[in-house]
DNA sequence: TTTTGCCTCACTATTTCTGGGGAGTTGGAA
DNA sequence: TTCCAACTCCCCAGAAATAGTGAGGCAAAA
């Protein structure tokens, strides 16, 4: 029954398994230096995205890059964090909108600190918003490149699959919170306030008080935690508990 | 250099390259029925779940048994659902909660209509909170199914990756629009506004008047067609210009 | 060189939102 | 049956956001 697209084959000395049974975090980040090498690529990378600060990231990049990209704020001004994120399928950084100055300057600080001038980032999601971005980096002409990925894609796209399920696992303070539900009318007045209604509006097109409203919007800002109801529309919405 | 964990078989008679290739949503269904047939399954599903209705699918269930399952609204029951919404990693069905009786008069539901009582489910997450789900079931006991899962989960993987690429591709009414970039003060001010700070507070953090934050608030909301910060920050939000 | 976009600051009046209360019904789960 | 979660409604005062203006400096692009 097995039609092969993802056949294991004896070459691959089972780096797939040896993830799928990795213990510790460590081991993640062994088995990504492990791929570069067999890939004999300059950098394989993969971290999560998210603006609270923690977040976990392995890879072969230089330290002090890690630490610069961290220290700028460069999560924002990335073009490949910010095209993952607006896409679905895997993205060759050649295709990325460079055009601002900021993504410019961003992109000469990069390969300045080893970075390879070819790049191809594979955009990762889990549940609760959960966003994660793997990429493969290496110095090469474009035909060498467009080969490569041509050939890996299927490959990395499994890889990403295999080491997010894994950091998702290992990750201590995963999951705190068991992402709490909001009630149907809850998600109907989140809905509604993404979409631009103001208070009133929402009341008259759910029929309901502005009261009872106020109590749903209370409610669901309670449930996610947030400050206020637009950090409550923040949250439903990169939870995926409310779709505009 | 390619490992070949998904190395392309000659058997396999390109079912990958094909969905590639997909011009229309058609084409995925034949492409379904097609899969179906040659892992000699009973059924194969692709569909969206997504709260406000419309959303798209293809598979092999009985039409009599797909339009049932939406009218009765088992899409808040399906334990499949539910549970490929809260995990990563492909579930089989054996291992989610069966245990309320919604879900169990489901199960026999979904029985009694042709669903077979062994399954696979892989979860599938795009850009806004889109989220899909591509089963495969059968009619088997459970040491066939164990090594029919064991033996093709990564091919599943890919398979649904790949459905779910064209089907964003191809559904209408998808078209993202021209997202206006935003100036970096701007990104910064929705950042923090989507991450709970008041106004007050975003202030101090940017070390700007309160006044200037509310021109970067006013133009960012202009630039984003919205009503109101809420909106502007859940437009910036799905349009992957901020990230949370 | 002119225009354009970005960053910075200010005022006033009005509308909207938030944070405290309290109270009743219904339907499903334990 | 009892309990709980969800849904509905009400009051009030203070905090926050919005709408309508205005202005100047600076840097890049046309």
């Amino acid at each position: 029954m097995n039609l092969g697209f993802a056949a294991e084959m004896p070459e691959t000395g089972g780096l797939l398994e040896r993830l799928e049974e990795a213990q510790r975090l460590d081991d993640l980040q062994t088995a990504i230096e492990d791929l570069r090498d067999r890939y004999r690529v300059d950098h394989l990378v993969y971290h999560w995205v998210s603006a609270n600060g923690t977040q976990y990231g392995c890879g072969t990049y230089d330290p002090v890059w890690v630490q610069r990209y961290l220290e700028k704020g460069y999560l924002r001004i990335d073009p490949v964090v910010i095209g993952c994120y607006q896409h679905f399928h895997p993205v060759d950084w050649k295709r990325l909108d460079w055009s601002s100055k900021a993504a410019r300057a961003f992109q000469k600080d990069a390969i300045a600190h080893g970075v390879g001038n070819q790049g191809y980032s594979i955009p990762i999601r889990g549940p609760n918003g959960q966003f994660a971005v793997f990429s493969v980096s290496h110095n090469c002409d474009d035909e060498d490149w467009e080969e490569f990925t041509e050939t890996n894609r299927r490959d990395l796209i499994l890889v990403a699959h295999y080491f997010n399920q894994k950091a998702l696992e290992l990750e201590p303070g995963r999951t705190p919170e068991p992402a709490q539900p909001l009630s149907p009318r809850e998600v109907e007045a989140m809905t509604l306030l993404a979409v631009g209604y103001s208070r009133a509006q929402v009341a008259e097109t759910l029929s309901i008080s502005e009261h009872t409203l106020r109590v749903y919007i209370e409610s669901a800002r309670y449930k996610l935690g947030a400050m206020n109801t637009t950090h409550a529309v923040a949250r439903a919405l990169s939870r995926g508990l409310i779709v505009v």
